[in-house]
DNA sequence: CTAAGTGCAAAATGTTTGCATACTT
DNA sequence: AAGTATGCAAACATTTTGCACTTAG
């Protein structure tokens, strides 16, 4: 792993994400959330920043669950890994702080031989507010 | 929802899937498969077919993990429905039949007002044979 | 001074859409 | 006959890459 220049450019993306460790931000998002702050970031640089964080495992990746929609990014420290939950309805993200995970996790490993990567991992589903709304639509 | 007319092709599609509910192909895959087996299926009309299936229930749908990988879909019998773990280092996918789920899933709804989507939902880690692997890299 | 990073434009990838035609019902 | 599906080519969105140039160590 060849080393990381501490370039204007690597620090302000790092800093953004790092800074709200609770959201989840596209490329796309960070970008625009740079140039608003007047950090005259490139795109492309964006991107390679993120490469480079995902890497160094600071970062975490969610896939997009619709196709055609961007891939989100979002702070990592890694003492803190944990679940999370995303709404399918109104995509609201939620941490999962919670014994019962370990508890899962550690069935997991020992009766499927399985590790689970809780950093990787998003488990979709409703939140409460929008089953309410489904069954209204019934 | 609009009625779906069947098709040769539209048949073609759902047979691909339906024949092989372990699998999980991509649409690309779907389409050489087709067209291996004669089956003369435009690349576009198996994406519509995908999204009419989709819309319809009888199929699920798993984004990449890594960016600019293609999404994968299987064939989702809405009876059984399970969580799916897949290993991140050989890309194996194991079905996750298990009581545990059930319990988890029962926690997740009573103190997080959460309800999971198993069908949606995969789970990341290292099978046990990707493990030992890990470890000799040490 | 050298390895690494930058930014632009262009390519690559997976997926969707417009449209004229063909098929189901 | 009306509604839906097909397939091609073109459009799209996200992400990556080639390259000349700049910057960090």
């Amino acid at each position: 792993m060849p080393r990381v220049y501490q370039t204007r450019q690597q620090k302000a993306v790092q800093k953004l994400f790092s800074a709200r460790p609770e959201d989840c931000l596209t490329a796309e998002e960070a970008y625009d959330q740079l140039t608003i702050a007047g950090m005259e970031v490139g795109k492309t640089t964006v991107y390679r920043a993120i490469t480079r964080l995902l890497e160094q495992g600071l970062l975490r990746r969610y896939a997009a669950q619709d196709s055609s929609e961007a891939a989100s990014y979002q702070y990592n420290p890694c003492v803190d890994s944990h679940l999370h939950i995303r709404c399918m309805d109104c995509g609201v993200l939620e941490h999962l702080h919670c014994d019962e995970v370990e508890h899962f996790s550690a069935h997991l490993a020992h009766h499927h031989g399985f590790t689970l990567d809780e950093g990787q991992t998003m488990l979709y589903g409703l939140c409460k507010a929008c089953q309410g709304k489904q069954q209204e639509k019934k």
